[in-house]
DNA sequence: AGGTATTGTTCAGTGCACCGATGAATTCGA
DNA sequence: TCGAATTCATCGGTGCACTGAACAATACCT
């Protein structure tokens, strides 16, 4: 009697669109490789050498999360982890030539998926989509990591 | 050299969103029924006596996935699951009383919730933000369950 | 009635995603 | 300079999400 309309929920609707692109990126990019897996070998070619933290916080994967990716990653034999000689504490993250040329391949596929995806939209709209999500997704992260305040609090 | 922009990918954007929605959740809702949980209650408070698979198939997971979820909220006390004496392959599901009461508190709370996840957006903004995520994710689950052709192929 | 197909559930395996605690290396401060 | 705080990575635990395979109960068909 006091059920809701899931519909109105904007926390539902997300976990339908994310799971719709899983569907589509299996079928029309890559059963091996995922999604987050291609983030991760994207900023990597944008920026090698970088530490496992820096990927994941670029991708936005927390710490565990983006250890258990570059591991697999490193297993399949798409990128190198060597420790940083200037800090000890970290590793520096590099892609391997199968690497360059998987994030190539995919690249494409991945475009192609896109434009499937996004097809029930016209080009206006997808701009508004990308807009909007891209708001509230921010506003939310913002709700987390509070700004710098401008005179620093004791 | 050939890296992408992540921001004009959906799949990336899906993510964050949902990311970020978990985040609001877990600080503002609940720590212990998460929001597929949630689905779950609401779905049996809509229509009690359900069986496990159309009760995925309500609130859009797998078979697997859901056979989980009713385990840990039958596991927590909120739903009892009976044979169905009519068909000894399927059990009902029913909410207990903790169940409605834990429910209806839930749904305060993601009343609130909601509200500040949309804070960004003015309500013309909204109404939008849902429509064109709904468009998007309806169209490609068609692609996955292809509509009945209006003639029964062989 | 008896065999075949379909349906509901479970199980094993893979992968994403988070948190808290731990350990190692570095940095900061008195 | 030496001890405390910070930072990077790992480990253990929980939960979502999908697939393919197995199993049992039911339905269908001749």
């Amino acid at each position: 009697m006091a059920a809701v309309d899931l519909a109105t929920h904007p926390g539902h609707l997300a976990r339908r669109l994310q799971q719709a692109h899983y569907l589509l990126w299996n079928t029309m990019v890559s059963e091996e490789i995922t999604s987050p897996q291609f983030a991760v070998l994207n900023t990597l070619v944008a920026e090698p050498g970088l530490d496992q933290r820096t990927v994941g916080e670029r991708v936005g994967l927390d710490r565990s999360t983006i250890a258990e990716v570059i591991s697999r990653l490193g297993r399949r034999g798409l990128l190198d982890k060597v420790r940083d000689p200037q800090d000890g504490r970290r590793f520096l993250l590099r892609l391997t030539d199968e690497g360059l040329r998987t994030h190539k391949k995919l690249t494409v596929r991945t475009a192609r998926m896109n434009q499937v995806f996004l097809a029930p939209l016209s080009a206006e709209e997808q701009n508004l989509f990308f807009d909007l999500i891209r708001r509230v997704a921010d506003a939310a992260e913002g709700l987390r990591n509070p700004a710098e305040p401008l005179v620093a609090q004791p």
